[in-house]
Order: C-alpha cells, then sequence, then structure tokens
RNA sequence: GCCGGAGUGGUGGAAUUGGCAGACGCGCUGGACUCAAAAUCCAGUCUUCGCAAGAAGGUGAGGGUUCAAGUCCCUCCUCCGGCACCA
C-alpha cells in the first residue's frame, strides 16, 4: 500500500460527513470528556510552530474517543484585538475583514490537518452574539460592584496608544510590541480581581494535575504576604502614618519611615514644610521617570527629609520621615518603616543618607560577634535591643508584639497582596464596547440587560489618537439616558480581549443560545474542562482572568464548579535554527509543502515524536522525513500481511513458535506501554518510539522466517489502531483496507491481553538476616527450581545468578539466604 | 538577588522512579540493488584495548549513602525560564 494525498481528503471528508466529531451536548454528557485547545487569534496563516499546539490536542481527543469518552473538542477564535486594527490602519482593510479572511484560512488550514473539532459550535469573539455576551458579563460584575471606574497610575503603551494592564506589562515594556511603557493617571475601568486574591491562591492547591511551574508564578503574581499594619503617630500633627510590616519583630530597629512619592499625607506636610521646593522636585523627578529606569539592577536609592517626625509606638524613639524612591506607591499603605540593621534596602539608604542603624535581631548559632551595623542581617533569629522582647526568637516575638499592638490599638494584624485589580479599558476600535453610558444629571448608567449588545460600529476611522476611535462617531456616542432619556454620552472604551476570552469555554456548550450565554444545566454536565491545551505565556493572563471569572459565575450561582480547568498541559514551542519562527526572521516552516510531499498524517507524526511534548524542540526536516520512512515501513506491513499465503484456519492448530510468541508479546505489552505513556503526562514521543520498536521487530520476524498470518493481522491490526491518534488517515485506510467499516474512531482502543504478558523470569529479593540485601530477576526457564524452592544455599543461587543475570549483582554474603518471589 | 527547571553519544532525546545507561529517531560508516544517482533493504555506530570472545572506563565537577546511583544526600560550576526595590 502506498500512502496518497487522496487519503487525507478522503478521511476528511467521511469526518465530517459522518460528523464524527459532532457532540449532542444533552444526550452525551454521560461518560463525556471534554477536551479544550486555547483558541488562536486569527492574524496569519498557522505554521508548524501553531500546529503543534492542535495536534496535541487533537492526539488526547481522539485517544479518549477511543476509550470510548464522548469527546468534546470544540474551536474558536479569539478573533478582536490590537493586530487587526493596526493592520486596518496600515493596509485600510476593515479589521473584521482582514480577520474573517484569516479565519477562513486558518479553518482550512486545521481541517487539511485532520484535526477533528466539532464546528458546528464554533464561536467568534467578535461577532454580535458573542460580544453581547462579554458585555452581559461586565453588567453582572458592575452589578456586585466588582467593575468600577476609578482614576490611578496606569500603563500606557505610547505605540500601541492604549492603556495596558499590570499582566501585559514586562519588564517594564508593552508584552506586544515591547515599547517601554509610561505612566500615566486616567480614569479607567477595573475589574475587581483583588477580591478574589484569596481564593485565587487557594484554589491552587485543587489544581493537582497543572504544572507546577505554572501555579508557581500564579501565586507569586498574587504575592500574598502576612504581616501586622502599625500606627505610627506624627510628632506635631494630630494624624497616624500606618505602615505594613511582615517583620514587626525587627520594630525597635526602626529608626526611620519612608513614604512613597504619591502618599496622601505628602500634601499636608508640605504646607508647614521648610524645604518644600526641594520636595516638589524631587516627587517631580520621580514621577516622570520612565519605569524602565527603575528596573534596571542598581538603581540608585534616593530620597528627601520631611523635617517631620513619627513616635516608634514601641520605645518612643522619635524618627525621621523621609520620601524616598524606593517606595512603591500602590502597594501597601505606601508608607513603611525602616530597619537598616536587617533590611539591605534600607541599609543602603541609611549609609547614604546617614541615619541610625540599630541591630536587633541576632542570628540564632553565632552567639555574640563583635561587630555590628556594618552589616544587613535579613534572616531571623533571637531578639536583641528590644527592652522587655530581648531573647525572644523571631517567630514568637511576631505574635506576641501583634498581640500586644492589637490591645492596645497601635497596630492589627494584615494581609497584602501583589495583585492588582485588572484594568479593562482600552482606547481602541476593534473590542467589546463597555456597555456604560454617561448622563450628566444620572452620572455612570449602565445599559439595560435586553440592550445588549451594544453594536460596534463598522463605519470608524481607525487612526490611533489617544482616544477610543469611538469617541467621533456620533451615532455610537450620542445616546438618551436609560433613566431620564436626556442626551447622554456612551463609554467609548473597549474592553481587554482577555475578557471575551474569560468565559469562552462555557460558550462552546452553548454557541447558539440566544437568551443567555449559556445553559447552566449544561455547563454544569460538561465542565470543568478535562484537559486544557496552551501555550506557558498564558500562565498568568489568561489563566488567572479566567479563573477568576469562573469563580465569580460561581458566586453568582450560575455555575457549579469552582475551577474551569482540572487538567492543563502547556506545550513546549518548536524553534528553527535555535530561533522562535517569526516571518521577520525568515525562519517559518510553513506546513503546506509537508502536506504536499508527506501528507497529514507525517507531519502530525512529527511534531509528536521530536521531544516531550512539554519542552521546546527544534524543527528538522530530517527528522519528519524518517517519521515518513517509518509510516512507509508500516504500510508495507500491511502489503505483507495482504499477500500472505497460509490458511488461517488451518494454522491455529498448530501452536505458536519462539518468534510469534515474542511477537504477540510485544504487540501486548506496546499496547500497555503506550497506554501508560498517553493516561499519564502526554508522553507522545516514548509511545511513538514503541511503536517503531514494534514495527521493527515485525519485519524481523518476517525476514527471519514464518509468521503465521493471523499473528501478522493482530500486529498489523494493533499497530494501526495505535497509530489513530497520531495518524489519523491512515488508521482509517487501513482500517478499511483490513475490511473494517466505519470509522477506526468507533472502534475501540486495543485492550492488551495478560496471557501474552506473562513474565518468564521472576523477581527475587535475597535477605540477609532478615534484610533486603539485593533485588534481582531470574529468568524463570533457566531455573524451575528458583520459584519452587524457598530456600536454596548461597551456591546455588550463585550458579542461578550467574545463568542469568549480569556478574555486577553478585554481591551476596556468605550468610543464610531466602528466596522472596 | 529570590523562586523554579535542566545538564546523558556527532545530534533530538530514552531509561517501569534506586536494578544490564544510551531505547527510538536523525546523522555517519560499510554492504546489497543500480550503468549511475535517488529511494529502499541489510549490518555497524559511547570511549579505550582486542581479529575476536571479552575487558576496563563512562550520565557537568567533587564528595557521600547503598550489594547497586543518570536517579537519593551535601558542596560547587554552567545553561534556561519566571519574579524582581512587594517592606
Amino acid at each position: 500500500m502506498e500512502y496518497d494525498k487522496t487519503i487525507d481528503q478522503k478521511w476528511q471528508r467521511y469526518w465530517q460527513e459522518h460528523g464524527t466529531f459532532t457532540v449532542d451536548v444533552k444526550a452525551d454528557a454521560e461518560n463525556k470528556y471534554y477536551c479544550l485547545v486555547m483558541f488562536p487569534y486569527p492574524s496569519s496563516e498557522l505554521h508548524v510552530g501553531h500546529a503543534r499546539n492542535y495536534v496535541i490536542g487533537d492526539a488526547v481527543a481522539r485517544y479518549k474517543k477511543m476509550q470510548g469518552f464522548n469527546v468534546l473538542s470544540p474551536m474558536g477564535w479569539d478573533a478582536f484585538g490590537l493586530p487587526a486594527e493596526n493592520q486596518a490602519i496600515k493596509r485600510k482593510i476593515h479589521p473584521k475583514e482582514w480577520t474573517v479572511t484569516n479565519i477562513t484560512r486558518i479553518t482550512a488550514q486545521l481541517k487539511s490537518w485532520g484535526i477533528g473539532y466539532d464546528w458546528s459550535r464554533e464561536v467568534t469573539t467578535c461577532m454580535p452574539d458573542y460580544y453581547r455576551w462579554t458585555q452581559w458579563l461586565f453588567l453582572k460584575l458592575y452589578d456586585k460592584g466588582l467593575a468600577y471606574k476609578k482614576e490611578a497610575s496606569v500603563n500606557w503603551c505610547p505605540s500601541c496608544q492604549t492603556v495596558l494592564a499590570n499582566e501585559q506589562v514586562v519588564s517594564g515594556e508593552c508584552e506586544r510590541c515591547s515599547t517601554v511603557v509610561e505612566q500615566k493617571k486616567l480614569k479607567q475601568w477595573f475589574f475587581k480581581i483583588t477580591d478574589y486574591a484569596e481564593k485565587l491562591l487557594d484554589d491552587l492547591t485543587l489544581l493537582n494535575d497543572w504544572p507546577q511551574r505554572v501555579k508557581t508564578m500564579q501565586k507569586n503574581w498574587i504575592g500574598k504576604s502576612q504581616g501586622v499594619e502599625i500606627d505610627f503617630v506624627i510628632d506635631g500633627y494630630n494624624k497616624k502614618l500606618k505602615c505594613f510590616t511582615t517583620r514587626v519583630d525587627t520594630i525597635f530597629g526602626a529608626t526611620y519611615l519612608a513614604l512613597s512619592w504619591d502618599h496622601s499625607w505628602v500634601e499636608e506636610l508640605m504646607d508647614k514644610a521648610p524645604n518644600k521646593k526641594e520636595i516638589t522636585a524631587f516627587i517631580e523627578k520621580i514621577k516622570n521617570q520612565p519605569l524602565s529606569e527603575r528596573l534596571v539592577d542598581n538603581f540608585e536609592k534616593e530620597g528627601v527629609f520631611t523635617h517631620c517626625y513619627a513616635v516608634n509606638p514601641m520605645n518612643g524613639t522619635k524618627i525621621p520621615i523621609w520620601l524616598a524612591n524606593y517606595i512603591l506607591a500602590g502597594y501597601g499603605t505606601g508608607a513603611i518603616m525602616c530597619v537598616p540593621a536587617h533590611d539591605s534596602r534600607d541599609y543602603e539608604f541609611a549609609k547614604k543618607y546617614n541615619l541610625d542603624i540599630v541591630e536587633v535581631i541576632r542570628k540564632n548559632e553565632e552567639p555574640e560577634t563583635g561587630n555590628n551595623s556594618n552589616s544587613v542581617y535579613e534572616g531571623t533569629g533571637t531578639l536583641i535591643n528590644s527592652k522587655d522582647y530581648s531573647g525572644i526568637d523571631s517567630q514568637t516575638a511576631k505574635e506576641r508584639l501583634a498581640e500586644y499592638m492589637e490591645s492596645k490599638g497601635i497596630g492589627r494584624r494584615a494581609v497584602n497582596y501583589k495583585l492588582r485589580d485588572w484594568l479593562i479599558s482600552r482606547q481602541r476600535y476593534w473590542g467589546a464596547p463597555i456597555p456604560m453610558i454617561y448622563c450628566e444629571r444620572c452620572g455612570e448608567v449602565p445599559v439595560a440587560y435586553d440592550d445588549l449588545p451594544v453594536y460596534l460600529p463598522e463605519d470608524v476611522e481607525f487612526v490611533p489618537t489617544g482616544q477610543s476611535p469611538l469617541t467621533y462617531v456620533d451615532d455610537f456616542l450620542k445616546v438618551a439616558c436609560p433613566k431620564c432619556s436626556q442626551p447622554a454620552q456612551r463609554e467609548t472604551d473597549t474592553m481587554d480581549t482577555f475578557v471575551d476570552s474569560s468565559w469562552y469555554y462555557l460558550r462552546y456548550i452553548s454557541p447558539k443560545e440566544e437568551t443567555v450565554p449559556f445553559v447552566r444545566a449544561d455547563v454544569n454536565k460538561w465542565l470543568p474542562v478535562d484537559q486544557y491545551v496552551g501555550g506557558v505565556e498564558h500562565a498568568i493572563l489568561h489563566l488567572m482572568y479566567s479563573r477568576f471569572i469562573n469563580k465569580f459565575l460561581r458566586d453568582q450561582g450560575l455555575v457549579s464548579f469552582s475551577e474551569p480547568f482540572k487538567r492543563l498541559f502547556t506545550q513546549g514551542m518548536i524553534v528553527k535554527d535555535g530561533a522562535k519562527m517569526s516571518k521577520s526572521k525568515g525562519n517559518v516552516v510553513a506546513p503546506d509543502y509537508i502536506l504536499q510531499k508527506y501528507g497529514a498524517d507525517t507531519m502530525r507524526l512529527y511534531i509528536l515524536f521530536m521531544g516531550p511534548p512539554e519542552k521546546d524542540a527544534e524543527w528538522q526536516d530530517s527528522g519528519l522525513q524518517g517519521c515518513w520512512r517509518f509510516l512507509q515501513r508500516s504500510l508495507r506491513l500491511v502489503d505483507a500481511l495482504l499477500e500472505h499465503r497460509g490458511d488461517a484456519d488451518q494454522e491455529k492448530q498448530a501452536s505458536l513458535n519462539q518468534q510469534e510468541k515474542s511477537l504477540l508479546k510485544k504487540v501486548h505489552s506496546t499496547i500497555k506501554d503506550i497506554s501508560a505513556d498517553l493516561d499519564g503526562n502526554f508522553q507522545f514521543n516514548t509511545a511513538i518510539s514503541r511503536i517503531m520498536e514494534l514495527v521493527n521487530q515485525a519485519y524481523k520476524s518476517l525476514n527471519d522466517g514464518y509468521i503465521r498470518k493471523d499473528v501478522l493481522a493482530q500486529t498489523v491490526d494493533v499497530l494501526f489502531r495505535l497509530l489513530a491518534p497520531f495518524t489519523p488517515h491512515l488508521s482509517e485506510e487501513v482500517n478499511s483496507i483490513l475490511g473494517n467499516s466505519g470509522t477506526i474512531f468507533k472502534r475501540s482502543w486495543p485492550q492488551s491481553d495478560e496471557k501474552y504478558l506473562k513474565e518468564e523470569s521472576v523477581e527475587i529479593a535475597i535477605l540477609v538476616n532478615g534484610k533486603v540485601k539485593a533485588k534481582m530477576v531470574i529468568d524463570v526457564s533457566l531455573s524451575q527450581e528458583a520459584v519452587k524452592t524457598k530456600a536454596l544455599s548461597v551456591d546455588k543461587i550463585q550458579n542461578i545468578i550467574r545463568d542469568s543475570v549480569p556478574k555486577k549483582v553478585i554481591y551476596i554474603d556468605k550468610k543464610i539466604v531466602n528466596i522472596v518471589a
């Protein structure tokens, strides 16, 4: 049998016509398996790097289907977003047109690779029937006070001409275009994800089947820290400064306070400050400093003295209050107590400005060292110079001090998070309009649910001005206030596209529903997603936003599960010439020529065989060639079977020869091992190598002598069923050639038969005085004695071992020896 | 700086989690077929010594535990990823 391109098309057509991958959510809910691949942003054509994602997802889906699950594997489009708009500006094509063209092209690609989706569930986030429900979600959040507008210092990308969420700023640069991000004070919409910080953190422990790496990243991003918020009375003011610290045990070493430039009290203190000019200049300097400058390694600490003092509540000492550039504006209270002896940053600052350094913690191992205040010790230990608390260890002191402060009302236990609220406004056109209206009389008024969707107007000038292009569309902008019917204006910003993608996995269950975003009963049956597959670049962004939205919907009683994705798999990149594939580098491997020359199955097989799927892998055309060779070899086994002469019935009378036995053993051990590879962590590479071994052995057996027809038939049949998740077209073709009707995916996954796997060897442990001294495997055929007898002499054992296992393990004490089978 | 992950042939990578290191693929070498090439098939391919059977060494470096270590423990080196003034 020869491979021929028409095989691909033949079976792709078959799957489509027979609805092989179409799911009825009501009828198929029992024994369901929801396999989801992160939906793509439809920009240009897909290359083999993208293909890896879909091929992995498809292999899982097809494997599960063969195992008898009702597999839902849907596809859709994350279709709003900046690239479409940027293309529109550059080429004068409407974003919608550009997007739809790309979707058509990519759909054809996915189909040509034989990815088995239920296309009847396709969702497209830029279509009104979808974004209507994204707006609905916004209103739901608004109703609960979780969507709010506030003025804040926000990240602004001057190139994209829009604000960005914290999560979209990477090392001070725009995640998308790598432009240095600026800080601007703007009034923007936020989602209150911080309300869910604790839940998002706690429930990470439920995600046993997520990569540890992703969970750690989320944990760090949420950044919970526990400590104490201490009130410092300001000398001469009727005012307290709240400072958060995780090291309350160092309170007696606090020798100054430091405030961030935008602390609320700064304005008041300026009235009296003798060095007002100096302070103003200092604040201006920090304010205008680009974020990127702050992120360099040795960012110079600077500050200015306010000429005010605070009182340390524990010892009454007056300590100076400074403004300092290293105090983060958005974290904690924006004011901290500084302990130079035990914090390297405070130490650096104190040295520079000649502030007191008082050691209050001593490392436990070193009892007395003469030199103090010349170095920083940031660890815990025993308190010194701390009045009544001296001699106590850090941990105990933390608790006692917190208790004391709470009882005196001068401090309280507190928790802080690094996580900030999710900024969702974007000053761009190609996104879901935020469904809000501003009325001079009534203020901020949400659009009524019944008035959704707020349609995105299509006739728009795209040129970015820093204002949303919608600002200039009168038909859109001007609207009657829903409350008082007076002229009012719509919100012109659109939503971050991560809002669209934070709930799409729910819409797949009810994609055509016109009255609700999803049917609750069906969603509760089909979710959580059993297997989610995607790139690790979404470890924080998409995956945390989705978890947040899911938890919100759960709290509203709209879904019943608290985590949307039960298992997560993050695949690595495919690189070429050591670099990520990109058009600008000119190292893109386009799938088209591969399909032409080798067909879809060869490409799929190679992508899965390249290496562990979670790791990056280097594309090698020669490796692809190897997979092609392997498939050709496999197909020649089919020929060998078809040409095989010999009467199967007659053959069955005779007993199997050694080769046939060994081949059948290989067939069944392969089934067993591959199932383990796939049930575990998707070790497609080793699964495929096992199939190659099977083919090699089958060849050897054929070359060496006669193989019974039924044995060969079983080998070939199992071989192509095992290959089916990887090479579905060829497996279908072979399946039909072997006389089976219908699709191979309605047949079951092969089961290994234990009778062929019976071990001919036995593992024994050698005990000396009851202690395991050695374990080894002995070939039973060589020494039946080993199993029959419970105890053997040392000599005998050594003989058996010499005959059957390598010398290396012959270390036995000349004592009593037992054999445990 | 902190937190993760990883270091195995010429190369991508295996090793039932402590049990014959290098499976499988690529590449390379030799042979068969061919006027020749491609394709295909067969054999070989960690290093050293040996015609061979075989012997010895070998998983970033050094030490340790164990009958047995790529795998576990300690010290160090290198690379990759994430976070990065989070008080």
